[in-house]
DNA sequence: GACCTGCTGCGGATTG
């Protein structure tokens, strides 16, 4: 069989892999080899990280393209970061040394000399970044059918990264405008760790025929887990020490159930007499549960080369901070390091490298250790609360075990708040260990979520236009609809919303038409396609240089800035602020001593998955022991398990008291805004926690008017306070913002859905009437 | 109730 593959590979090819000193070629490069030489169909390969991908996509591209050398660029991958694009580039040239293949890479830290002589004399294989093939369009327009019209093959890499988002549609329709020069149409290799579902890749790879697309998947070997969840309690008001039993959990279950049977419970009152009186006496032992974490994050990761993730930068300075504080005075300590995206080049290079290295380093880190570079050997896996989605817990989890033989371990560090705190009935639920165990579930089974292709993409697609009209100088409206729309990616934008769009653009003087129908950029349109921060079509935030004498520490929004003489922590050092440069946005800082807290970087919310939830639900429900739980997290899911069913919280989800209805719908972060606009549009006042939401109505018969009335997902849409969230939202009507937060906020289905079933559940049949289970 | 990614060309002055 593996003569079969070889044998198909240009002379050249299979010198170079001789001389490489390669003892096999993997069964998936194999099938790679043969689907491109045997077959027209686009290819999807699935394949650990270090499973051979790239080979497997440039073996038989490489090859092709030794066949049959042309002067223009013949084959493109695209990555998106560019340290992934430069160790691809190294690997390539010694690949292509000798066969007279020239490799050429493209993104912002490139010389000019080097993209210049690529434009002038283009062929072989380029690697470049969405933005850095967007700047060709904007720059080169003219020249771009003259320097890529050979291409053949696309090659994306790190192909999840750019499924269901912003970037990923841009990066499309730069394809599809590609496509409409090249002589042939390319084929496109997809390339990825972890896919959810490969039929919606195989439909980014080609949405008019998915089915050409071959999806490979390498065999992986099977390979060792170790995962445990490890529970903290915490309260503000309360100092612990040891946390409390489970018998005292239990009883407050059962104390707070009750109350909520009898439906006039004042929660808020009851909970701060019930803990106060309780732990009152432990108010003076001295750690409080970050700091027992910390201790215990030195102990788990203080030997070898780890990496702990957590989804706060804020939490991630703090914590480094008390294991700092803590491990001074070791000697020959390991080193505790820290990286994430508002710390400088040079520092995060500088954890790279040490990480690299093998020297023992364990970096706190948030997502951006998540992909793209390869720390060779991490022992072991942390992460700071679970995360939001099962994807991140996969890819986090395959950040460790990579060697043959040795176990991927993932520890998983769970806070709790204790009931005391105002965290909302959910709190209740102890919410951190629910989610924990759902994800862990999940992924055992293989879930992950899937993208979401409804979202109509408006500000992208401004974005995209404005750049088809700075390439050629000026396109009717039917071409642009064609090129953008019906034969691009933005299928979901029809003809009348594509007018109205330019109606919008028309107004805000971004585009204007010519006598001879032509629409061309307008003043603030030609404006804005200057602009340095044009190529990207997502957004980037306006931020701030934080530097001590000549060295770049980090970058920080202007909200996160302490005014002069105050401090912060960043990079795990303690700063003082001492002058502020307002015109060149510098803020210098000199060496602080005091214990001061982590810049406010203030981040925005996302979505959490109906499937999730619902798996939170079944949780609840169950009564197994998971067996990672560790023995408070047993204590603290016992406890909640009890409340949600003495409350009657698992029959039809709602609780009642205190002139209150406070519903767990058991669905995803979407279906639970929607439901609190359904409910504003009812005049009925609503807030939502990250489980239920609690309504301000007597009875649940108030309830029905959300069943009763007709919505449209737009009407509830218009409710939004903010509907701006992309780049250039900021450029569309109201109306057409209404539109798109329709898309992508709204999800009327699922939450009629889910009235529907709280009616029945009332009911007991199908009658579709909610009924109040008090009366 | 969070995180991350990316980014001109050109002309003129200076240096070896």
């Amino acid at each position: 069989m593996s003569q079969d593959a070889f044998s198909l590979l240009h002379s050249g090819v299979q010198r170079a892999i001789y001389e490489m000193g390669w003892k096999e070629i993997r069964e998936v490069q194999q099938e790679a080899i043969r689907t491109v030489y045997q077959t027209d169909n686009h290819l999807l390969v699935c394949a650990q990280t270090a499973g051979g991908k790239t080979e497997a996509a440039f073996l038989p591209v490489i090859s092709k393209l030794a066949d049959a050398p042309k002067d223009s660029v013949q084959a493109i991958y695209v990555g998106p970061l560019k340290a992934l694009i430069n160790d691809q580039f190294r690997r390539l040239e010694d690949l292509c040394e000798h066969l007279e293949i020239p490799v050429h890479r493209w993104h912002g830290d490139v010389p000019g000399n080097q993209k210049k002589r690529l434009r002038e004399n283009p062929g072989g294989i380029l690697l470049i970044t969405p933005e850095s093939l967007e700047s060709n369009f904007v720059n080169f327009g003219a020249d771009v059918p003259r320097v890529y019209r050979h291409v053949s093959f696309v090659v994306i890499d790190e192909m999840h990264s750019f499924l269901g988002n912003e970037r990923g549609i841009h990066l499309r329709s730069l394809l599809a405008r590609l496509g409409a020069i090249t002589e042939t149409k390319p084929r496109i290799i997809g390339l990825s760790a972890t896919l959810a579902e490969p039929e919606e890749a195989a439909i980014y790879i080609d949405p008019d025929a998915p089915d050409t697309v071959t999806a490979l998947e390498a065999a992986s070997a099977q390979r060792e887990v170790k995962f445990g969840v490890k529970t903290y309690l915490e309260s503000p008001s309360w100092k612990p020490g040891p946390p409390p039993g489970p018998e005292a959990l239990q009883a407050l279950a059962e104390t707070l159930a009750a109350g909520f049977r009898a439906g006039d419970f004042d929660w808020k009152q009851e909970q701060g007499e019930i803990l106060d009186s309780d732990y009152a006496d432990e108010r003076e032992t001295g750690n409080d549960s970050t700091t027992l974490l910390a201790t215990d994050l030195i102990k788990a990761f203080g030997k070898e080369t780890n990496l702990i993730f957590g989804d706060s930068k804020a939490l991630l300075e703090s914590l480094l901070n008390n294991v700092n504080q803590q491990t001074t005075s070791a000697s020959g300590a390991h080193a505790f390091v820290i990286h994430h995206g508002s710390l400088s080049r040079s520092q995060r290079e500088e954890i790279e490298t040490r990480l690299k290295s093998g020297q023992p380093t364990t970096a706190f880190c948030s997502s951006t250790l998540e992909m793209g570079i390869d720390i060779g050997n991490v022992r072991a896996v942390g992460q700071i609360n679970p995360p939001w989605t099962v994807a991140s817990m996969v890819q986090r989890l395959g950040r460790s075990g990579r060697r043959a033989g040795v176990p991927a371990i993932m520890r998983v560090f769970t806070q709790e708040n204790t009931p005391s705190t105002r965290a909302g009935l959910s709190g209740l639920l102890y919410p951190n260990i629910l989610r924990a165990v759902a994800l862990t579930r999940l992924m055992v089974r293989k879930w992950v979520e899937p993208f979401d292709n409804r979202q109509l993409h408006l500000s992208t697609m401004v974005q995209q236009l404005m750049s088809c009209l700075k390439q050629t100088g000026g396109m009717q409206a039917g071409a642009l609809f064609e090129t953008l729309c019906s034969k691009g990616p933005f299928r979901n934008i029809d003809a009348g919303l594509f007018a109205t769009t330019l109606r919008s653009l028309g107004e805000k003087e971004i585009i204007e038409q010519m006598p001879g129908g032509d629409l061309i950029l307008a003043l603030e349109g030609e404006r804005l396609a200057n602009e340095l921060d044009f190529y990207a079509a997502f957004m980037g935030s306006e931020e701030w240089t934080l530097r001590h004498r000549n060295e770049d520490l980090g970058q920080l929004p202007s909200s996160a800035i302490p005014p002069v003489g105050g401090g912060l922590m960043l990079g795990g050092r303690s700063w003082r602020v001492e002058e502020i440069v307002e015109n060149s946005q510098l803020v210098y800082v000199i060496p602080g001593k005091g214990k001061d807290a982590a810049p406010a970087f203030r981040g925005q919310g996302s979505e959490v998955h109906s499937r999730v939830v619902r798996e939170m639900k079944t949780v609840l429900e169950d009564d197994d022991e998971p067996a990672f739980l560790d023995e408070a997290g047993r204590g603290l899911l016992a406890a909640a398990r009890t409340f949600a069913r003495e409350s009657g919280l698992l029959d039809d989800g709602c609780l009642c008291g205190g002139g209150e209805i406070i519903w767990f719908p058991w669905r995803g972060t979407r279906c639970l805004t929607t439901l609190k606009l359904m409910a504003d549009a009812c005049d009925i006042k609503a807030a939502d926690d990250a489980l239920s939401i609690r309504f301000k109505a007597k009875s649940t018969e108030d309830l029905q008017a959300l069943l009763d009335k007709d919505f449209t997902a737009e009407s509830l849409a218009k409710r939004l306070p903010v509907k701006t969230r992309e780049k250039h939202d900021e450029l569309l009507s109201e109306e057409l913002l209404i539109t798109a937060r329709a898309a992508d906020q709204i999800d009327l289905d699922e939450a009629q859905d889910a009235l529907m079933e709280l009616a029945l559940s009332f009911r007991g049949e199908s009658s579709g009437k909610l009924d109040d289970p008090g009366a």
